[in-house]
DNA sequence: TTGTATGCGTTATCAT
DNA sequence: ATGATAACGCATACAA
């Protein structure tokens, strides 16, 4: 006897397709998943029965029997930033090709937050996680992963929690800041890159560092902005160069931690009257689109963002179809410097 | 014969709590959904048990049994536009009053989009979709809706489609307007509310004429920007007021398609050497956060947000669990005016 | 190549 | 107040 109280909106199941097509549920079972041995003819039933009676598989039903929703969760600190919104559309693509299709989550760079994508409703609708963790402690991360496969994302030291992708920071920054050197610059500032503030900033400053030592310049401390909690935006990377432009001999380059902060050093190096490049050169990291098209267009490290997201992608999808006992993976994605006009000689 | 054949990770179940708990799995479930009667001895147990093992209902099952998630989508064109984040706030909130969860999806604005809401793969986790229409068409949202319990958020004329909720936007404008009126100014400007532009611009706009009608001023053409297709951004509200000010005697009040676009505005009079609100006095409709904090404040509408969030939630839940085939509803939440410095006496 | 039978973890029906 | 049991829709082991 069906129970039908619920005044649900009545779907066509496996059962009548099959009754339709005059086959069993087996069969069209096969027919939907692209099983590959189902007779020619049988299959062109199926599907027009599937067609005409506008049959689309119950997913919770799917997941109940598989254990798999097809679904991964992608969480980013915050989605309005240029840099992960690139990366989501990447990941996007990425996870079609697999057929997953993704959830996007904003974290706020909020522990709680994070904790949530873990254990919240969510959580049991997706297969994997691909997260850009910011508020939780590698414990607890640690404690929490084996609920969920989880590959990481970005800058952040892991002590090997789980798979993770990202772009070997202190090489970039160096690449970054040799080509400021290779220019002829010699007072190279840097914002946001501080060996004290969070993670990323600190690989990328050791970059910075080492491109200077190799050229023989030594670090100048009142030219190195970034304190731990500063926001890596452009009202940021504004507040930080005027700081800088308060210098009596000025930088005559600044690299900066993301392509952000190095659009708001811009404007305020041009609201202080100043040229870019003539007076002081700007190099951001990201290849964030505004970029390309700000005035002047800026010099930047290029991560390959297709790489990380089909990386990404790929780790989480091998976890979850293979084995979740294998030790974390740590994956580098590459990476090359564009030159644009914000450092470029003319 | 247990099929384990997948490496997933084991979870406990409804029976083996019942079996560590000495009762059936029905006084289990009747536990965890909080079923009243149930002898405090046993809850106790099985809350223990629960406890000890870890015990999370599995969501797909409870799914698949009741055809309910507890989880709803909020999507909405752009979540990093102010508005739209803080209604979403909102929306969590009344939400969580009804123990359901919320998932934020953006539509860009996109129909192709929106289309997904309804016959993606997260369509199947979800028990309603509020939604802030932009790109789907009447005729499309009409077909696809009877797949969803639907909400429609926002300012957008709908045949009655879907339950609706919005602010009566032409008296908000007309408000807006009088509120210039009444502080002396005569030349009052139009920024993106437009008759020809899409729905909410055209009704503000009918608030707008209807204002100065009363108040015995005409319209006068070149004082009304908003074309099809602009962006209701600070970036379209600075565009917007440069061209007003190109008018020989300038005007001496703008009215605001939204706070965005006021901000916008406020910066380019700034730029031109004139004084808000001496030379020109702003008015712009939202009330985001960054309208309390800007230089000067903004004069807004105010629209009760807390009020749209729980009206839209409380009649998706309805929908939910009750009745699918009674007409749709139509209501209106309440706004207020907001007078700070952008238009203040002195 | 396709059919039959079974169980995924829950909730609902019926009984006690 | 609680127990036994059936069904939700699907995918698989096994059989044919």
């Amino acid at each position: 006897m069906a129970t039908r109280k619920n005044s649900r909106i009545p779907r066509v199941g496996l059962g009548e397709v099959a009754k339709a097509a005059g086959v069993s549920a087996r069969t069209v079972t096969n027919v939907v998943n692209g099983f590959e041995y189902v007779a020619d003819g049988t299959r062109a039933k199926v599907q027009r029965a599937i067609e005409e009676l506008g049959y689309r598989p119950n997913l919770a039903a799917k997941r109940l029997r598989t254990g798999r929703s097809e679904v991964i969760t992608l969480a980013v600190p915050l989605v309005e930033a240029p840099y992960f919104a690139e990366v989501a559309r990447e990941i996007f693509q990425a996870a079609a090709r697999h057929s997953y299709t993704v959830l996007i989550e904003q974290t706020d760079s909020l522990a709680q937050r994070e904790r949530h994508l873990f254990t919240g409703a969510t959580s049991q609708f997706i297969d994997g996680l691909i997260l850009s963790p910011v508020g939780l402690t590698e414990e607890e991360l640690r404690e929490l992963h084996p609920e969920l496969p989880l590959v990481l994302l970005g800058e952040r030291i892991t002590g090997h929690i789980a798979d993770h992708v990202a772009i070997d920071n202190v090489a970039a920054a160096r690449v970054a800041t040799n080509h400021l050197v290779e220019i002829g610059r010699r007072r190279i500032a840097a914002i946001g890159c501080h060996p004290l503030s969070h993670s990323g900033a600190a690989l990328r400053y050791r970059g910075y560092q080492a491109a200077l030592k190799e050229a023989g310049i030594a670090v100048r401390p009142e030219l190195v902005t970034g304190k731990p909690g500063e926001d890596l935006t452009r009202q940021g990377g504004a507040t930080s160069m005027a700081q800088l432009l308060a210098n009596d001999p000025l930088p005559d380059a600044v690299l900066c931690y993301n392509d952000l902060m190095a659009l708001g050093a811009i404007r305020m190096i041009l609201t202080h009257g100043l040229k870019v490049p003539d007076d002081i050169a700007v190099v951001g990291m990201d290849d964030i689109e505004d970029g390309q098209f700000s005035v002047p267009s800026l010099t930047t490290i290029a991560p390959d963002k297709a790489q990380i997201a089909s990386i990404a992608v790929d780790l989480l999808v091998s976890r979850i179809s293979g084995d979740r006992t294998k030790p974390p993976q740590e994956i580098e994605a590459g990476f090359r410097l564009v030159v644009r006009e914000s450092s470029s000689g003319r």
